[in-house]
DNA sequence: CTGAAAGCGCTTACAG
DNA sequence: CTGAAAGCGCTTACAG
């Protein structure tokens, strides 16, 4: 390894003390024009760099953003969900744009909350992405609040949550998703995707869809919604389970893509085509599903300006700027899987 | 924010001096069993946690591992290779297991050098995976290596590249995804991916591939590699070439995945059916190969042992360890893209 | 086995 | 506008 030089070679080389180095790369108003272009060209030949570590011992912040994706423990390795991954590339991004630097760590739900406090110490913030279940989830939220640490969340966004959050309008998604088959002549509605306290985003999807059947003066039959986790697995598993249950439907909203990709799967294994005798929307836009067979209707998460919107609120908290919940807006983005008007 | 404990508040209370602390908790042989085991009871209950900062400085090292991702600036930013994301989770993953934080940085192949060297200052070593055209990749290389950083990476491996580089077995993925259609009777091979010195893992797949035919006595026609970067789109003009060329096949041979998918769509644009009229295979694995209609038989590289190979390799070479470059194995995954045997 | 002390490379009052 | 000095919270010889 090279030789690493100090603020103090600089100095010497240059002249002057070493604070008016410091003070000179930091741009800072009190020093000379002169000196400054003076010390920013010797600290470029000598291909100086500040001490991150130096720095912020002495000034007591990190510069690093912290964040946690929390995986549901029975999530199978290999299939980390296709929409986080995406947010990691936008917050990654985003950080970045920002001039903060972004620690990444994968936790399980059931670590222990010391693991999160580790993280907290090594940044000035945390952003909190997690699947799983919602309610073993809130405990942690509840003990980084009582530590005061500055962290923002993406999920659900209610009344009566720790700190702040951000999510997407899954209300407005599930609404949106729905009319759009109502309006295409379905009528026997079926939902996948669980609607209970465990997974709040879910439900919201869940509601925007009742509310649109009621809307539309169709019946919200009470087995008509069946529980299902993010997963290919779980979506074939549920549709499966409507057809057992002998219910009838042309119409089915799930609560992302993934459950959609298996309820395709489900429909298709029971010589149903899609969307002649079945219309079928997803929740998400993931990658795959444009290419689902048919490609798949769905409600796009806007993750990209979730990235900034996460990244800029937890700046702000740090800086101890107020700051509020907010939604992004969803989208929906029509392809085959749902057929074209019909009566 | 809550007061921050110090080892000297833990001194206190223990009674003992901060030295004594501080090799108790790093677990010091030269510390008493008793005053070892007081010091971590102290610490846990006054939720103490080593300041990062202070002794990094202290021990100039960083216990961090810096991740580039080099993007090609003519990507799209929101589709990202599904690929890389699941090395990065991979890798993430390793890194943990194996105490070391990870920084993550996407960067354009195009940002000049100075940034990688920002990026080597932060971390004790640094994960180069890139995409885009290797030969400007390679300059970047040569820098980090003559600046005497750590560093390991993900690609195509050769002789008289600098550092050290890790990869999937490209040459024998190829070859045994040509083997696979050969034994399924087909005969008319293409090749869609570029197969120059910008991308050589591309160009070792379409040397296994030119091998698999030749041991199996069947022509390798001039114009039957058509270029392709690792997209859809590209995948799409690429067979869509093969077509307007009139050049005749029952067999394509893909260099990546998403080539792979695009050259589906283009092939059943033209009317034809998979596997029936012609056999497809990809490269990679990404999950959108799954799903993919038909479903896509692929090569897989293991992301999972690269993350690990990756990680342990840096951490040695960081330990100032001998390291070699090696290759990770491919496996043959058949989907329905190909068909079964027929004559 | 333990303590006193130096020092990692910065930032930032303080004094001019 | 500039410099001398303190100090961030550790680790680690050095001396016992």
């Amino acid at each position: 390894m090279k030789y690493k030089a100090t603020s103090f070679d600089i100095a010497y080389k240059a002249g002057v003390s070493q604070s008016t180095v410091s003070r000179a790369l930091r741009n800072s108003p009190l020093v000379n024009e002169e000196t400054r272009h003076k010390i920013h060209a010797i600290a470029k030949e000598l291909n100086y760099k500040v001490d991150k570590n130096a720095s912020n011992l002495r000034s007591q912040h990190t510069g690093t953003l912290a964040l946690l994706l929390f995986e549901d423990p029975t999530m199978d390795d290999s299939l980390i969900n296709p929409f986080f991954l995406s947010m990691l590339g936008s917050i990654t991004r985003a950080a970045a744009k920002k001039g903060y630097d972004l620690l990444i760590s994968f936790q399980q739900l059931s670590d222990d909350w010391h693991a999160d406090y580790e993280d907290a110490s090594k940044a000035d913030g945390i952003i909190l992405l997690g699947y799983g279940d919602y309610l073993d989830y809130e405990e942690k939220l509840e003990k980084l609040y009582e530590q005061g640490t500055h962290f923002v969340r993406y999920g659900s966004v209610a009344e009566n949550q720790p700190g702040v959050s951000f999510g997407c309008d899954n209300y407005q998604g599930g609404y949106m998703a729905t009319q759009h088959l109502i309006k295409l002549g379905r009528k026997d509605f079926i939902f996948l995707g669980g609607a209970s306290d465990n997974s709040p985003e879910f439900r919201a999807r869940y509601q925007g869809y009742c509310q649109a059947l009621k809307e539309a003066g169709l019946r919200i039959r009470d087995n008509a919604q069946l529980d299902a986790i993010s997963t290919e697995e779980s979506g074939y598993q549920a549709a499966q389970q409507a057809f057992e249950q002998k219910i009838k439907f042309d119409a089915v909203i799930c609560a992302s893509d993934l459950i959609a990709i298996g309820g395709i799967r489900a429909i298709k294994a029971h010589g149903l085509t899609i969307p002649t005798d079945v219309s079928i929307v997803g929740f998400d836009d993931i990658p795959i599903a444009h290419f689902a067979n048919p490609p798949l209707t769905t409600i796009q998460q806007n993750t990209r300006l979730a990235g900034e919107m996460l990244v800029d609120a937890l700046i702000n908290l740090i800086h101890n700027l107020e700051v509020k919940a907010s939604l992004t807006p969803a989208t929906l983005i029509v392809r085959e899987s749902c057929g074209s008007e019909q009566t």
